[in-house]
DNA sequence: TGCACATTATCAGTATACTGATGATTAGTA
DNA sequence: TACTAATCATCAGTATACTGATAATGTGCA
């Protein structure tokens, strides 16, 4: 038995690769992969919770204040208390936080076109919809169904 | 923008179930990818040093030294010094790690099979190529050239 | 031989990512 | 209305995974 037999050593290396290619493009913003994610969905979402940030990123809760920590203490992100319900934390992106994915806009479609470089036009989809697929098919996360 | 568009998010959420799926089949052994990863490869190169190890697994070497350390504490993997290197320690596995890599096989392959389950018997082979193409193309890792 | 350079391992610091526990608050029910 | 459930955020602990610094050792060249 090798580690070249392993479907999961390839998907951890193509993980590491994604994320080394992505801080290499957006190199000198200082941001990764999950705090753009979290930008842009805050951005698209504005007054989401983290639970629901949480969801829909596919992360735990607790890595979620973590990440929501990192970019409210650089001025990215912004919590307010709820007026309804004083649990929740509402998020919103900041002045600052819309600039700065506003800048990193091409680079980011720089470091995606590069990922995927190394596949024919015609394997790009499939390989995106086989990686949905794969993702789908296991409920993976912090499923409330104890 | 969505996270939709980002093949590095879809790529981050295939890691996350690749380990859930591992950790789910392997439950109660209590070893991470990533170590059986160490385990499997000491085995079948005895006396290893750690950079080597590193560079087969794909890992920095700070990173292998903590996965070393955490299989050498429960008696796994042995640490013993080179005699024609100090500063190098040989890797090799115990009898209760290979005890440990033989008990853990239809697990691990129950993963395996679970992992790629959602494919067809034809894409899956499309699928892992693709993937060692994605990663090889992109020279990742602590590259000695600086 | 002696000194600069390379190599090996480790440590410190940061960032995901998980489980499980805790505290605060809300909602549902007897 | 009081009590229990559920929900939301956080904290503690563990495990990758990286960069950059440091210490110990080895190698090659003058």
């Amino acid at each position: 038995m090798s580690l070249d037999a392993l479907p999961g050593h390839h998907i951890r290396r193509l993980q590491q690769m994604a994320v080394a290619v992505f801080l290499q493009e957006t190199q000198g913003f200082g941001i990764t992969p999950v705090q753009y994610g979290a930008l842009l969905t805050v951005q698209r979402q504005p007054g989401l919770d983290q639970r629901s940030l949480a969801n829909l990123m596919g992360l735990d809760t607790s890595t979620t204040a973590g990440v929501v920590d990192r970019l409210e203490a650089r001025g990215l992100l912004r919590r307010s208390a709820s007026l309804t319900d004083r649990r929740v934390n509402l998020l919103g992106i900041t002045e600052d936080g819309a600039a700065l994915l506003a800048d990193m806009k091409p680079q980011v479609a720089a470091a995606q076109a590069r990922m995927l470089e190394p596949l024919t036009d015609a394997e790009k989809p499939l390989f995106m919809d086989m990686l949905i697929r794969l993702v789908q098919a296991q409920q993976i996360g912090s499923e409330d169904t104890p």
